[in-house]
DNA sequence: ACGGATTAATTCAAGCTTGAAGTTTCAGGA
DNA sequence: TCCTGAAACTTCAAGCTTGAATTAATCCGT
């Protein structure tokens, strides 16, 4: 997936795994670095950080589902993360409109004013670890994997 | 880390930040996709694929160290993939250099045929996950993330 | 109103991942 | 030689992740 030690790859087609390959480390080295990041400073996970950052821009709440969609996750890994996020006391679960099978997930108010110091550190760091990419050209790539995205959506 | 629901982020520096979400949310996508026919067509994991596609380059073995290096993973992390691939078959350890802390470890005969195949099909689906990108505009991003990356590693 | 299909969530086993602690081996200086 | 420190791995606990199976509640056609 990451690979491609020596032989550079060539031949037809060959620019798309490369762009696959690059695009998996540099997403993989950022990611790494937010994780340490996390926990050296918050003592938090990359997976909490996920959840609380979907629930922050929700105040009235969040499906279990919604969330698992929108985080791209399974639905019992969220069941998971969320479970010990209401152990901490940064989330909640409030079951009280009508459809019984559903519980509305939000962060409490502890949870939503850690948020808001972690966020602010998040995106600090993430301007340092692209600070070589400049806000053009940032621009251009967002604009790039949009248009991939927009494309791939939706498929199956 | 993927987020972005509504009130899309605006402001100074948030270029980057989108940016990252967009790159975040690209490889995430890709990433289940191919994760979902490794599985399915082939019966195995992202991870074992990256371990052999490692090892596949490597005829003459690599160590479990620089293997986590390369592959960005912890050192654990390669112990219990190895475990399992070697309990499959498809990899051996070789001690037989001088330094008995060290481990070689390489693909078997059997391991190597099989990944053959499974490489085949993992770039043909790359291409047609980024078959909205083209030719050109893969070349030019890969560059941009190459620069991205030779500037980022090798710090601190 | 009944009953079968759908939907929301949880549970579970297996595997992945990390960071820390532990083991074995090697290297180099007193 | 001996000893201290570093290096290469492994082990471990905790947490993350998936896909499948399960439970509970709702929907809808008859």
């Amino acid at each position: 997936m990451v690979a491609g030690p020596l032989p550079a790859p060539s031949g037809p087609g060959k620019d798309r795994l490369r762009l696959w390959i690059r695009l998996l480390r540099a997403s993989r080295t950022i990611e790494a670095e937010l994780r340490e990041r996390l926990r050296q400073e918050f003592n938090t996970t990359l997976p909490r950080f996920d959840v609380m950052a979907a629930l922050y821009r929700a105040p009235e709440g969040m499906l279990m589902s919604d969330l698992s969609r929108f985080l791209l996750v399974s639905n019992g890994n969220v069941t998971g993360i969320i479970d010990r996020l209401v152990s901490e006391g940064l989330v909640m679960r409030a079951r009280r409109n009508g459809d019984r099978r559903t519980s509305m997930v939000r962060l409490t108010e502890e949870g939503s004013k850690i948020f808001a110091v972690i966020a602010a550190a998040h995106e600090k760091w993430v301007g340092e670890l692209l600070g070589n990419v400049s806000e053009d050209e940032a621009r251009r790539l967002t604009g790039m994997l949009t248009s991939f995205r927009s494309n791939w959506e939706g498929r199956e």
